[in-house]
DNA sequence: TTGACGCCCATATATGCCCATGTTATCCCA
DNA sequence: TGGGATAACATGGGCATATATGGGCGTCAA
């Protein structure tokens, strides 16, 4: 689309197809609230019209997303015995307290009495990126669930241990020849 | 003020393909902030459009990088079972709350508020090569973290004594075969 | 009729894009 | 070989557009 200097160094497209980074956004008097243009985009890539929405499981949030979603919960049942009582209850919980809602043209949503108490939101919504869907929590609830989250990824960075390292850290000893400036 | 010429070393190592050495530059009134252009280069023969940043898991600066970088969290989060709880709290820790920034045309990139919290920056970031990705970091912050690693890398090389000798006379001997021999 | 909902319009602000400048290294040519 | 011309780069600022947010209005259904 434009022409690429030498510097340049990116092209086109503009993010992924995947969900990424956390927005905080506003709940207007009418209980409106903008889904974040970045995440519009990609629910418009995966081609779903509306956004489908169900109670996360053992958090006090919202899981969100399109069609990659479906599936992802699609695959979940499907890998459990047919009439089997988890099966019922899991399908009851994934599918069986969903919503679909609409997004209006300027790309807001207004979620249902029942998701916010289940999540807690007042005036707030904090959305997270988890790749193929989304979540949708309530500022501060989230902020304590992140710190949590954090520790668990600090533990596992530890059990992995020298895998882990040697991923990540390979270059450390080469790093910076001379002092740096300032 | 500035560090040593870029260009000597584009030049001599142009096509590589890791980040390296660091680079000290000025946040501008907007809160945009020149990416190295050794970085840049890096960046685009990546193929990645933007840039991923996340905080580091325990040090007090962001990780970025481009597709290196994802495919190293891809693999850590696609080996865990869809809404198990490990992965939940996983991609919450590194997808929620990392960001794709982009990166205009000039080659400069704008972190969000929250990241520059993170790292403690305010007006100067230091860019610190570390092979497959990068660091961003204050620069004042920086500057203890390296001696704080020499200082360990030292006591490690004096325990490790003749063996790390060894170990690296040998490295030294078959990384010199790479390079630019297309 | 009333209330919920979908749609349109308005606006402040954030964000991205373009052009300009100063500095430094590289190049070229007398 | 010295020095000006040139190119790459970091940096600054202006401007257009996108985005989040607020409010009004018509419609459809209990």
């Amino acid at each position: 689309m434009r022409q690429v200097s030498l510097r340049q160094v990116s092209v086109s497209v503009g993010s992924m197809d995947r969900f990424v980074s956390n927005f905080t956004n506003r709940v207007d008097a009418k209980g409106r609230v903008s889904i974040p243009a970045t995440f519009r985009l990609v629910l418009g890539r995966d081609g779903f019209e509306g956004l489908y929405i169900h109670p996360a499981l053992d958090m006090t949030a919202l899981d969100a997303g399109g069609n990659a979603l479906l599936k992802e919960i699609d695959g979940l049942l499907s890998a459990m015995p047919p009439y089997s009582e988890e099966r019922d209850h899991l399908s009851t919980a994934l599918l069986g307290v969903s919503e679909v809602v609409k997004v209006d043209p300027e790309g807001r949503m207004q979620l249902s009495e029942t998701l916010k108490a289940y999540a807690g939101i007042a005036d707030q919504v904090t959305f997270v990126g988890l790749g193929a869907k989304f979540q949708i929590w309530e500022p501060e609830r989230f902020r304590v669930h992140l710190e949590s989250a954090r520790g668990r990824l600090r533990d596992l960075k530890h059990s992995l241990g020298n895998q882990w390292r040697s991923q990540t850290d390979t270059m450390r000893t080469r790093q910076a020849p001379e002092g740096d400036a300032t």
